[in-house]
DNA sequence: ATCAAACTGGACTGTCCAGTCTAATCAATA
DNA sequence: TATTGATTAGACTGGACAGTCCAGTTTGAT
C-alpha cells in the first residue's frame, strides 16, 4: 500500500476537526484556545499547524463541515417523494422532519455561534442562512407550487407561503432555543404538537375548503 | 448646590455605557477592549474602574439597561387601550408596534450578541427572552382572552395561539437579521405587507367566521 | 484662597495566547 | 536496516489586554 502517511494524515485531521468543533462552540472563537484543541484531538499543537494555517482557518473549516453537514442531512430526508400525498400529510412530514433535524443541542450550538459572530464573519451567517431555511423554503415552495397546480392550495405566490410555513414551524422552537439555551429546545412530544398546529394554521389560511 | 460632584459621576457614567454599548455591540465581550471604551467615551480608564468593578460587571451593566429599555419600549406602546376595536385592527396594531420597535439594528446586534455569550451568560438570554418576547406574549395572551369571551377569536389556549400569533410575526424577520446582519433586516414596507399577512392567516385558523 | 473629590495620562504588572522553533521519536516503505 | 515523512513535547517570542498605581490637574463648594 502506498497509504501510510496518507491515512495518517487524514486520521489526525479527523480528530483535530472534531476536537476544535467541540471547543469552538463551547467557547466561540475568541474564547477558544488552540492548546486546548490540540489537547482535546490528543494531538501536538505543531500537528494543528501542520493541518491548518491558522484558528481562523481552522474555524472556518469546522464551520463550513457542521453547515453542509446539516444542508446534506435536510436534503436526504423528505426527497419530494410525497408528491402525490395529500397537502396536509406532506406537510406534516416536512414539519416534523425539520424540527428533528435541527432542533438538537449541536445544530443550535452551531447557530449560536455563527450569530455571535455575525459581525466578524459575515459569510459564515449568509452561508447558513443559504443552506438552511433558504433550502427549506425553496423545497417547499417547489411542493406548494405543486398543489396550488393540483388544486389542494389556494392560488398565491408559493416562495411566500414556503416562508410564512418555515417560520411558523421553526420560528418559536429555534428562538426559544437561542435565548434559552439547550433547556429551551422544546421535549419531542411539545415539538410534534407544534408541528400539527403549524400545519393547521397554515392550511387554514392557504389550504383550499372542499379538501 | 450640593451636586456638583455627583453631577461629574452621573455624566462620566453615563458617557462610559453609552460608549461600552457601542463597543460591546461591535465587538462582543471578549473582543472588546476596555481601553477603546475608555477612549470612545473621552475618559480615563482610571475612570471607567472608578464606576465599574470589572469588565464583566460593565458588560452586564450595559446589557440590562438596553434589555429594560427595550422592555419599557414595548411597554409603553398598545397599553391595552384597543380593547374594544376589532381583533384585526387591534393586532394589526400590536404587529406593526412590535416590528418597529424591535426590528432596529441596535436592537438586532443586542440580540446577536445575548445569544453569542449565551453559553458564557446564560442568565442574559433567560432575561431578554422574559423582558422581550414573554412579555409580548403575556399582553397578547390577555387580550386574546378578552376577544374570545366576547365570540371574535375561537375557543382556545390563549397563551399558546398568542405565541403562535407572535412568532408568526416575528419570526421571519428576526431570524433573518440574526444570520443576515443588518441588511437582512426587512424594509420597512415589507414589515408592513408581512404583518398584515401574518394577521390574516392566525385569523383565518382563530378568526370566528361570521366577523 | 482652600479643600476634597473627581479626573487625567501614562507607565507598569501579570497573564494569556497565537504561532514558531528545535531536537528527538515513531511508523511505514523499500 | 535505512530512509523518509509525520508526529511529539515543550520551550520560546511577541503582542494584546485587564486591571493597578502614581503623580499631577481640574472642578466645584465653602
Amino acid at each position: 500500500m502506498s497509504n501510510g502517511a496518507a491515512t495518517r494524515v487524514r486520521r489526525s485531521r479527523e480528530k483535530i476537526l472534531a476536537a476544535a468543533e467541540q471547543v469552538f462552540l463551547h467557547s466561540g472563537f475568541l474564547g477558544a484556545n488552540m492548546d486546548a484543541i490540540a489537547e482535546t484531538a490528543s494531538v501536538s499543537k505543531q500537528t494543528v499547524y501542520a493541518r491548518f494555517q491558522s484558528k481562523e482557518a481552522l474555524f472556518l473549516e469546522v464551520i463550513a463541515a457542521m453547515t453542509g453537514g446539516a444542508a446534506r442531512a435536510i436534503g436526504e430526508h423528505t426527497e419530494d417523494a410525497l408528491d402525490d400525498s395529500p397537502v396536509r400529510d406532506y406537510l406534516t412530514a416536512v414539519a416534523l422532519d425539520q424540527l428533528s433535524i435541527v432542533m438538537t443541542p449541536r445544530l443550535m450550538q452551531l447557530r449560536r455561534m455563527v450569530i455571535g459572530e455575525a459581525e466578524r464573519f459575515p459569510e459564515l451567517g449568509r452561508s447558513l442562512y443559504e443552506n438552511g431555511p433558504l433550502v427549506s423554503i425553496r423545497r417547499i415552495a417547489r411542493a406548494l407550487g405543486h398543489y396550488i397546480s393540483i388544486g389542494q392550495i389556494r392560488e398565491c405566490d408559493p416562495h411566500l407561503a414556503a416562508t410564512q410555513f418555515n417560520w411558523m414551524v421553526m420560528g418559536a422552537p429555534t428562538n426559544a432555543a437561542m435565548l434559552l439555551g439547550d433547556s429551551g429546545i422544546p421535549s419531542q412530544s411539545e415539538l410534534h404538537a407544534h408541528a400539527l398546529e403549524a400545519v393547521r394554521i397554515f392550511l387554514s389560511a392557504y389550504g383550499v375548503p372542499s379538501t
